[in-house]
DNA sequence: CTTACTGTAATAATAAACGTTACAGAATGA
DNA sequence: TCATTCTGTAACGTTTATTATTACAGTAAG
């Protein structure tokens, strides 16, 4: 699984804890152990598509735009990783029947799987994203 | 996804195509355009789950063990791939509330994902796969 | 006893992921 | 106005994962 999802996930659940500031992209990798300018890669997806809104200059960062208990992770796997389900099949013999065909055949299956794995994941929302991290406690 | 376990379907596939005799590691690999090797490497871990035979030696080879219609996808998808849905988390912040349980809390959704896209793997047999290599022509 | 295979380890090459640096542009406040 | 603190991106370097390749021991057949 693509971890800009999961950066995803983590950044947008953060936002949504301090949904009265801005929050920087150091605060964001801070938390996230990772690096800010990758924070700032998968927030600029995240503001494409409406999730959230950026300001920029002293005393900008990144604030949650949206309902929370109406982002649920398939919107953001999605945003983030659609198609990465789809194996990296290497170019295979022509003359086979099997090598000829089974591209194009294990295409559609992993089409299928990801729009399965999709209904799973509309079932979770940012906000039971939060009720889970809170249980943890 | 895993590309063993689209050489498993690739590798099966086909010898589900030759029941009556031996196919030998080279001509699996010409069929998916891999290395000899890397196709021994997955049927190694085949006939260790009791999918396939082999023989060593001169007219050796590798043969379908069981019945086309028993093989499922998601066997061979727990064969090769169980737990690669997981994204792989940096250590983050256990400072922070987020950082500190988003590991866990995101293991057990994509846990509950690998199941739930169990269910629809078990739906495709080797004989379906067969059947949509033909339907392919 | 040669030939054609599997089985597996070790290493090399390639590709993908990730981190880092650099810098332009925007907002703020002194 | 000008320094400061941010976002937004591109470019580049480093690390890690994947894949190919080499090498060789062991097995069976003829």
């Amino acid at each position: 699984m693509n971890s800009e999802f999961t950066l995803a996930i983590h950044s947008l659940t953060l936002l949504a804890l301090q949904p009265d500031r801005m929050s920087t992209s150091d605060a964001i990798a801070e938390s996230a152990g990772v690096h800010p300018v990758r924070i700032r890669k998968v927030l600029s997806l995240l503001k494409k598509h409406g999730f959230i809104k950026s300001k920029e200059g002293n005393g900008g960062g990144f604030i949650f735009a949206l309902d929370l208990e109406k982002v649920n992770l398939w919107d953001l796997y999605k945003t983030t990783s659609e198609g990465t389900l789809q194996p990296k099949c290497p170019e295979s013999n022509e003359q086979c029947i099997v090598g000829a065909n089974m591209q194009r055949v294990l295409f559609a299956i992993f089409l299928g799987a990801e729009e399965h794995m999709g209904e799973y994941l509309k079932d979770y929302t940012i906000k039971e994203v939060i009720d889970l991290i809170n249980q943890e406690q």
